[in-house]
DNA sequence: CTGATTCACGGGTACGTTAACGAATATATT
DNA sequence: AATATATTCGTTAACGTACCCGTGAATCAG
């Protein structure tokens, strides 16, 4: 199946009409000077008529630009694997986008370690990158290092959670106030009269926390707006490790007998599970992440359902905007909602994280 | 930020270190003949050991080829808007590889009639297709088409649902016994003792209303495992228009009071959410698929549930799929079940199709 | 009027690959 | 031995765009 391809198309047909060379058409095409005003618009209005639009395969194969995109995530820590699914979608992309001419240099920080997170924005700000990826998990800090970034003129991507200071070229993540509604809706599905509701926010860092109050908000305002608000019990758990959780839930679990309905707003539901399961509690669990610990779980019917977002989408689509913006200046949505995705035990398998 | 990239890398380095012509090496790379074995062994050990990464770009550059994908998917029809999605996903992965040298046609037949579908069958064949994209609705019909592909050397890939005669380059859709399945399973959480549950089939053609049967044995299914099959009432309705399937119903709920849940197996179930709103009934309705007209109802709170396989995916994805396969002869997933997504309210918003 | 500077533009090479064409050598046939 | 046929390989021109470098003309300073 060979042909000729189509000969009235291309900058060398633009210039055949325009009666200049494809130099000229170039210089017009990138907005650059040295072309007359009259040259110019005689070749824009053939470049319109012509509908010309560019090769990208030439395009990019011709130009000698490299670009280089930082990405800046927490690391995988043995606390929590949810990191891992993001720092997939970057390697993805890396993968492919690599040939284009794109090196993406990746930097991790300590999620409970706020030094750890300035330390790497410097390092970064100081290889001078073309683009780059952020998971802003201390907000303060993040707002300080994006604010440089506009001053510096590079543009940034903000994935997992959003800034208040507006200003990134796309913010690609969950909706959390949304996600916790619709937590709500399924458990108001789920809820008998009289049975009560247990809120369980399970974080170290303030930082962090803020992100499970805004799931908490939607989750409430839900039975707000439905008037059933008053069996809704809530803990705040400061420490991470299996053994304290465990001694909170008990506690809670002593003093409130019916709780049916369990939601823990963030991934380390599984360790609600565990406790669930050793003391064989009947309740429904509802937790949030596609983790493996958290499958595990699901499989043995422990954790009802979870509430996930895309983790490895959300760094895979960060990069390719970034690249996207950077390499054909093409427009990217200013923020892109993950869709809110419920897993149950029956469709986990099927799952495209 | 320019800079001169890797120079010893690509065919031309290849070429050097094995002492040959770069034309040579190109031979040896598309495993084409004219080389003798010492130097083709020579070549092959040089690129396995410079990981040589063919430059994508490059290569759909310098290649004359043209690809002539034919896709075949039902028309849209008033009844349904259902292969809207598809198309809409047909349509972007032409927009996106119509520059690679790809040009797609695309064909449709009537669901109604199994003549339209062999009609287009045949013209798509004399038009000597590179490959062909393909909803098989009908099943004798399509194993028929597919035979006569695979005898001619036309790669095929299949979407929406999967034909018996194994062969396709891919299947790319529903697992539909599963997605029953996992509706049981929803199900389970929302019914309470000694309340029927109500499935409904609403199909014209028998081929279809063969896929409704997978969904219906897979949803029954959980019940016998789970031992609580006792209360499930089944209709078939193989009317289509609203009046019909209203009678149906109606007769059905007076002959049956206890009726609170409806399973529709298909994406017909807005009909029976306009039923249900007008005659006042107080079930929990789920169905399929992601359309306007479902959403509208589930937005009015009739519908509780859509289970949704991403339809426009499946047009997408079998195209690329196609594509990579003819143009760079990459793997390709034999099975690719779409995930089960579950639509409620409060996440359709989000959803991507 | 001369030399310098700016402007408007064209020539040409490069990007990494494909593939048509044909040259050189080896082997088979008579 | 002469010719025919295969086998193995190199040269070279594309593909569509980017961009360096150079040239001639116009403009300007003195």
């Amino acid at each position: 199946m060979k042909k000729r391809v189509n000969e009235l198309t291309g900058v060398k047909e633009i210039a055949r009409r325009a009666n200049v060379s494809i130099a000229t058409v170039d210089r017009v095409l990138h907005n650059r000077k040295g072309v007359s005003k009259q040259t110019k618009e005689k070749i824009l209005s053939i470049i319109e008529e012509l509908n010309y639009e560019p090769n990208l395969l030439a395009q990019r194969l011709a130009s000698r630009k490299i670009l280089r995109l930082a990405t800046l995530i927490p690391e995988i820590s043995k606390e929590t694997s949810f990191w891992d699914a993001p720092l997939k979608g970057i390697e993805q992309a890396d993968k492919e986008i690599k040939q284009f001419g794109i090196i993406i240099d990746k930097y991790f920080y300590d999620q409970n370690k706020i030094e750890s997170f300035v330390e790497q924005t410097k390092i970064i700000l100081e290889s001078n990158p073309d683009g780059i990826l952020l998971a802003p998990s201390f907000i303060e800090e993040s707002v300080r290092f994006t604010d440089k970034c506009r001053e510096l003129n590079i543009p940034y991507v903000l994935i997992d959670s959003d800034l208040p200071n507006g200003g990134s070229l796309s913010y690609i993540g969950p909706n959390l106030y949304h996600s916790g509604y619709l937590a709500a809706h399924l458990v108001s599905y789920l809820v008998k009269n009289g049975e009560k509701i247990l809120i369980v926010n399970i974080s170290r860092e303030i930082d962090n926390h803020h992100h499970l109050l805004k799931k908490e908000e939607g989750f409430r305002a839900y039975f707000d707006k439905h008037k059933k608000s008053d069996n809704i019990l809530k803990i705040d758990i400061r420490d991470t490790d299996l053994k304290s959780i465990e001694k909170y839930l008990s506690n809670t679990f002593n003093e409130n007998k019916d709780i049916r309905i369990v939601f823990v707003t963030n991934s380390r539901v599984s360790k609600v599970a565990h406790f669930i399961e050793s003391s064989k509690k009947d309740v429904i669990l509802i937790g949030y992440d596609f983790l493996k610990e958290n499958i595990e779980y699901m499989d043995k019917g422990i954790i009802d359902f979870l509430v996930c977002q895309k983790p490895k989408q959300q760094g895979y689509r960060g990069l390719i905007s970034l690249y996207q913006h950077l390499a054909f200046s093409s427009p990217v949505e200013k923020i892109y909602f993950m869709p809110i995705d419920i897993l149950t035990k029956e469709n986990s398998a099927f799952y495209r994280n």
